[in-house]
DNA sequence: TTTCTAACA
DNA sequence: TGTTAGGA
């Protein structure tokens, strides 16, 4: 895979995305006056080039934007929306990482509602699951 | 044409 | 926060 013609331009993936400014005000409906403003408190960051020079945002900021913006709408001042979005994200962080170690399947159960079961291994000899139907969802033991 | 900083009728 | 001037 030699890439002798022109580098750079061809992301393989979504942690390769660059966002212009434009795209960002377009996207989130954040102006560019509020994306200097914020990047200048040191709310977000755009990508490290020189300073003075044109602004990248990555796919995270794309998001952080987009987060903070929502908590705006619903009324809470600048610096609280950055607080909600960086605790969201770091909870988010843990579900993950609890999912990742401890989801061992899903069985599908309505392929037009999306109702479902979890399997979420076990405890105490007990299989767990996560059940979602159309009461909402809730857990439920199985027999080891 | 877009984005940059700085500053203000 | 909006908007504008004057460059890059």
């Amino acid at each position: 895979m030699k890439e002798t013609k022109h580098k750079m331009h061809k992301p393989h993936f979504i942690h390769d995305i660059r966002i212009g400014i434009g795209d960002m005000c377009k996207i989130t409906g954040v102006t560019g006056r509020q994306l200097r403003y914020w990047e200048e408190r040191g709310y977000i960051k755009s990508l490290a080039d020189e300073k003075n020079s044109v602004r990248k945002y990555s796919w995270e900021m794309l998001y952080k934007v987009g987060s903070i913006k929502v908590f705006i709408d619903e009324g809470y001042t600048l610096a609280k929306a950055v607080e909600k979005s960086e605790l969201r994200e770091k909870e988010m962080a843990i579900i993950r990482k609890f999912m990742a170690a401890n989801m061992h399947g899903v069985e599908i159960t309505d392929e037009e509602k999306l109702y479902g079961q979890l399997d979420l291994g076990q405890c105490e000899g007990k299989k767990i699951y996560g059940v979602v139907d159309e009461n909402g969802s809730h857990l439920e033991f199985g027999e080891g």
